[in-house]
RNA sequence: GGCCCUAUCGUCUAGUCAGGCCUAGGACACCAGGUUUUCAUCCUGGCGACGGGGGUUCGAAUCCCCCUAGGGUCACCA
């Protein structure tokens, strides 16, 4: 019953970038929010720079994101072909139906006397634009010189007047038609370009609201009045605002990265990359940061879009980040962080599997110590490492190193939880409270035992809870690195 | 430079369309405390903004104008 058709059209022509994935997002939310089409178009009109291996990062990236789409390459849909370049008999005949009516004409001028123009322009200051020199040609001269094959490019006759372009984000813009070009429509190879095509397909596939960033709002014009010379009606727009740089311009890779596939590989939770690009330039109800997607479908709505540019801010996405992961149930953090740990060379997806409870333990004391997946391999080290040779950082030997009595109390220590275990005391929680018991009934403090066995067990100065330290190491290894401390610290 | 867009804490933003409920709210960051065997988490508190100037109005962050600043765009790229 609705006619509300929704796209992403982007152009395979290098990573999955951040801007994309937001625009995506909205797009689809829009959609999924109320209950309209979502398609996936792929804008490959720039045969040069169009990839084929772009286009399936793009379609695993947006997939990867929790995306969907209805219509799109690979699953097809009723306006097939969703590749543009495979459009190009219509892009032609509709080309042919704007020059026929007459609201385009051929351009017979060269690119050097184009490229000549322009600098002559620019010499004297002014803007960059067509003379229109080809525009007052005869029919007749311009079908001759076309049958004749000199190469030529279709432009569109913009007329005298202002087209107002309704943005659901910004209102009503006005351009004078005075600053619009009489644009290419068709290059003299023959292929149309992106403002042709993208109008050509939109008006096929039936699409009935852009939203794209706002790079693209001096565009509209163009397209609007392509959409009056075909007679069709334009869609409704919507101009995202950018997604900056620290630097305060246009997101790019000169401050940071800008290719989801980076905050993958760093180990960003989709959930949190998710959530975060909502919040580039929308808001929930100002109050609450945090929510799923399935909350943001349902409140999702273009007009609540923030005009202004959203300067992109590293560490509130860390935040988020971290968050995401501190939130997470134990099962799905192993799952997430097992290529993590295979990669560092650690263990194998196997062994995980085969040692679940231990490996959830592992996991477990990391969570709220670390902000990204990355993260949990450097912290976990000590797990794997020999017993005999633990590597100690520096800060965390200065530590052990204070305490005079520290071989004493480490052996002493070290009788202790073979106790315990004979006890059937050894877990964490009995250990945890046993040993600031055993630091109690001597009359030490904390440091005295702890920061020496920090130092043996793990060689951090830092970290999770000694007695899950133990736990997780078991008695025999424990006592291991005990030994190997008594002997190394002295 | 022309055209277009934008303008609330350092950053993301709520509030602006329907002017009073705003001595402007939340979050990140930062600072200071607290909890904790350490680190981290967590809790509490603090710092901190309506770019400037004119109007309109009893009253303006909210409406109007100017200025300033930032951004986008000026391709046979998308």
């Amino acid at each position: 019953m609705t006619d509300l058709r929704v796209r992403i059209a982007p152009s395979p022509t290098g990573t999955v970038h951040l801007g994309l994935c937001r625009t995506a997002l909205f797009n689809w939310a829009y959609a999924r929010g109320r209950g309209g089409a979502f398609i996936l178009r792929v804008e490959d009109t720039d045969r040069t720079r169009s990839t084929a291996e772009s286009e399936a990062a793009i379609l695993e990236g947006l997939r990867w994101l929790g995306i969907d789409w209805d219509e799109g390459p690979g699953i097809g849909g009723p306006h097939e072909p969703y590749r543009q370049s495979e459009r190009s008999e219509g892009h032609e005949r509709v080309a042919a139906q704007v020059l026929e009516s007459g609201h385009a004409y051929r351009c017979f001028c060269t690119p050097e006397r184009l490229d000549e123009l322009r600098a002559s322009q620019e010499a004297r200051k002014e803007t960059p634009r067509y003379d229109q020199s080809c525009r007052s040609m005869s029919g007749e001269e311009s079908d001759r010189r076309a049958a004749a094959g000199e190469p030529h490019v279709l432009r569109f006759r913009v007329p005298e007047g202002e087209t107002v372009v309704r943005d659901l984000v910004r209102g009503d813009v006005r351009f004078d038609h005075g600053e619009v070009d009489d644009w290419i429509m068709v290059r003299r190879t023959g292929a149309a370009t992106y403002n042709f095509v993208v109008v050509c397909d939109d008006i096929d596939m039936r699409v009935s609201h852009v939203f794209r960033g706002e790079e693209h709002l001096v565009n509209t014009p163009k397209q609007v009045l392509l959409y009056g010379a075909l007679g069709e009606e334009p869609p409704a727009f919507g101009h995202l605002p950018l997604m900056l740089g620290t630097d305060r311009k246009k997101l790019s890779k000169r401050t940071g990265d800008t290719a989801l596939g980076d905050y993958i590989a760093k180990g960003y939770p989709r959930e949190a990359i998710v959530n975060f690009l909502c919040l580039q330039g929308w808001a929930l109800d100002g109050e609450t940061e945090v929510f799923d997607t399935a909350t943001f479908v349902k409140h999702f709505d273009i007009t609540d879009v923030q005009k202004a540019g959203a300067v992109f801010d590293p560490k509130k996405f860390l935040w988020l980040s971290g968050d995401t992961i501190r939130r997470m149930p134990i099962g799905e953090l192993v799952g997430e962080v097992t290529p993590f740990l295979e990669a560092a060379g650690y263990v194998t997806a196997a062994e995980i599997e085969g040692r679940r409870e231990w490996f959830e333990q592992l996991v477990a004391g990391e969570q709220e110590r670390i902000e990204l997946f990355s993260e949990l391999p450097d912290r976990v080290r000590p797990f794997f490492e020999a017993d005999a040779d633990v590597t100690y950082e520096e800060a965390a030997e200065k530590n052990a190193r204070k305490h005079e009595a520290r071989a004493e109390h480490l052996a002493q220590f070290s009788g202790w939880l073979e106790e315990q275990s004979a006890a059937g005391e050894f877990n964490t929680e009995a250990l945890s409270a046993g040993m600031k018991a055993w630091v109690k009934e001597r009359e030490l403090k904390f440091p005295a035992l702890f920061q020496p066995l920090r130092c043996a067990l793990t060689g951090m100065p830092g970290g999770r809870d000694l007695g899950d330290c133990v736990t997780l190491l078991g008695l025999e290894r424990t006592q291991a690195r005990i030994e190997a401390a008594i002997q190394r610290l002295g």
